[in-house]
DNA sequence: GTCTATAATCCGATAGAC
DNA sequence: GTCTATCGGATTATAGAC
């Protein structure tokens, strides 16, 4: 009278477990047996519910794809087409230093597993961020802050650049602390930046950066307390 | 009397079994197995060569640095700061398109292996790479083209960018044909180039672009045969 | 240096009883 | 929907004869 419905779906059980086995043992430590054990049944009753491994991964992926929207969505709260661009890079460094392995599944889904094309529903999501970011860019070419003349092409100079960074970093190529990364992402973005930006937008950055020059040392200015 | 050393030693022999394979099958599929089937022996042979599975793939990623190694050092031989720093450019995206999988295993060696660290032999080759662009960027700053200020954070956003782009290429997110990602990569190398150039470098590029602009449609101009 | 034989695991997936 | 039992395969690596 009172359970209408299991708690969970077994299906969601087994995805939930999944998920947890992923990002604890990555790509290859992953097996059915062990995603079994977890589950708390025998490894054939699994297959009542995934026709194979592949679409149980498949199904992490998806979910990797919905927590990085998580994200990236959260940064449409800025305000200004400036604001939200500028959350929307760090909503995806965001992401990436808290799931690194979600980060690396979904750009790396297809060698693991051997294919030879990425499967549509993981090219869906792709076009999906893609769209995301052409979005943001679009906006600010519309308010003067980025170049129009190409508007397709800018969106992919930032997402490389992004990736490439974040890559570098969790592949451990850049031998630096964490809050050390960021700023450097921080400061690499800015370079960019200059590159897409409107004269106008440009020279703006400029006189940013001769002000935060012309302080002693440090970073941005805190009111001294006490 | 003629042989008085055996034609290659079959510590290269199986090296280069390994290059093959591990260039046909990747990371996964490349096993001790394999390689004895490859070489002509069988498996416990190998381990009179290499103490296991990790040692000779550890070799293979050397093999790997020396190829990159040599296509950056072919860039040398541009006679301008600028023109060296252009065909290092060149030469990383020509090294990661005819040698892909060499390119992803420099940077995923350690992932693949399931170490936490990256392994000193391959940290060193690592920081020769960086060091080469390094040295390509203070030319370049040296000749007045680059801005000064930030010599070392240029060559991270340089080569972050470059990384990114390739990665997302080789791993099917771009889906386009060869000769349209060559062009993506030089506009959006250009792109970068304009946010960390001189101003007087800077404006050369922006007299460049203008002058491509005002062409028909096409990009280089080729003199009109017959 | 290479072989045969084998240890010791692990894997994905299925058949068929319950 | 879950179980037991099992098929058929893979793997790294070693022992010991030659």
């Amino acid at each position: 009278m009172f359970t209408v419905f299991t708690m969970t779906e077994p299906r969601d059980r087994i995805l939930n477990c999944a998920c947890e086995l992923y990002l604890k043992d990555g790509f290859e430590g992953f097996s059915m047996r062990k995603l079994a054990r977890r589950v708390g049944v025998t490894a054939p009753a699994l297959y009542r519910h995934y026709e194979n491994r592949e679409k149980v991964l498949l199904a992490v992926v998806g979910q990797a794809h919905n927590v990085l929207a998580r994200y990236l969505y959260r940064s449409l709260a800025g305000e200004t087409p400036r604001e939200r661009f500028a959350r929307a890079g760090e909503a995806y460094l965001d992401f990436a230093l808290d799931h690194p392995r979600y980060f690396q599944m979904i750009y790396s889904f297809a060698e693991f597993m051997g294919l030879d094309e990425v499967p549509e529903e993981v090219a869906e999501e792709t076009c999906a961020v893609e769209r995301f970011w052409h979005d943001r860019v679009r906006e600010c070419v519309e308010a003067g802050l980025l170049r129009s003349h190409e508007l397709e092409e800018i969106g992919l100079s930032l997402w490389a650049h992004a990736y490439g960074l974040i890559s570098l970093y969790l592949h451990g190529m850049l031998d630096v602390p964490e809050e050390t990364f960021r700023q450097m992402y921080a400061g690499s973005f800015v370079r960019l930046l200059r590159g897409i930006a409107t004269p106008a937008y440009a020279s703006e950055l400029e006189a940013e950066l001769e002000a935060e020059e012309a302080l002693p040392d440090a970073g941005p200015v805190k009111p001294a307390a006490k």
